[in-house]
DNA sequence: CTTGAAGCTCTAGTGACTAGAGGCCCTACA
DNA sequence: TGTAGGGCCTCTAGTCACTAGAGCTTCAAG
């Protein structure tokens, strides 16, 4: 048996976190002790370490809601949970292209300015002028 | 002069986001005319492109507070801006190395539910395990 | 038995918007 | 000149995923 503590320490998730998971009904309500404070066993560990896991890959909490009601009654049929993971996926991709952009921009910004002394000072111009960015971005 | 519909429509910024900008003090007030209704002149319209563009590439509305201050009474020194247009260019690169790293346990994943038929479904366990994970992320 | 950390509930705040209600204004067309 | 329907106004409240704080109770160590 865990206190919200423990729990979040073995998880690294925050303790108010874990109550907020609770409130919103993705984690269930774990049992109390005589002084109405939580006690978590294995089941309640394993569930807080699936939600951190699938957050730190970028899902949201609608996502893993689905994921979590998915598990149990599937079948052989794992669909569902494949789709979410793929354009999970692609989502993931379609960030990193962007940012490729963006990186690419900031640093043709950023030399704008290398010297730091005379006749610097583009960087506030080139924020505002758009025209010179290769390609889409945003 | 323009509506700030008309303003909308130029720069892709959403009327209401508008009024949000102004409503926070990152846009000047703009004049009315007769009937109460907001009315733009070029100064306006450059300003709103200025915090478009640097929207797109993922600065804080409080990091643009900073820019735009900055604009004017700069002098030769332009370490402050090109400051944060580093910080941010070192803030877009991390984003990129994690995300990576996600692309590719993402990709790990939808490969255990390939065919989608019989013995698959590790997609669930997958995200419930983390000890297989390459390296670290979140 | 005391003390201080950890727990409890509740409310409110964050960033960057977005949505909706309920009303006023402006323009084009008949 | 009248009117229809779009655009604009303010205000409030909601989104997501937390985070912070107040004010209280409980637990565990010494």
């Amino acid at each position: 048996m865990f206190s919200i503590g423990a729990l979040s320490k073995a998880t690294g998730v925050k303790v108010p976190t874990i109550r907020y998971y609770e409130e919103i009904g993705l984690l269930p309500q774990p049992g109390r002790n005589a002084g109405n404070q939580r006690r978590y066993g294995q089941d309640g560990m394993d569930a807080l370490g699936f939600i951190k896991h699938a957050r730190d890959l970028g899902f949201s909490l609608e996502d893993i809601k689905v994921l979590m009601a998915l598990d149990g009654h599937l079948g052989d049929d794992c669909a569902e949970a494949d789709r979410i993971a793929r354009s999970q996926l692609a989502n993931v991709r379609d960030r990193i292209r962007k940012l490729e952009q963006l990186a690419s921009e900031l640093e043709r910004i950023s030399h704008l300015c290398d010297g730091g002394h005379g006749g610097c000072c583009k960087v506030l111009t080139a924020l505002g002028d758009h025209s010179q960015c290769a390609g889409e971005h945003g």
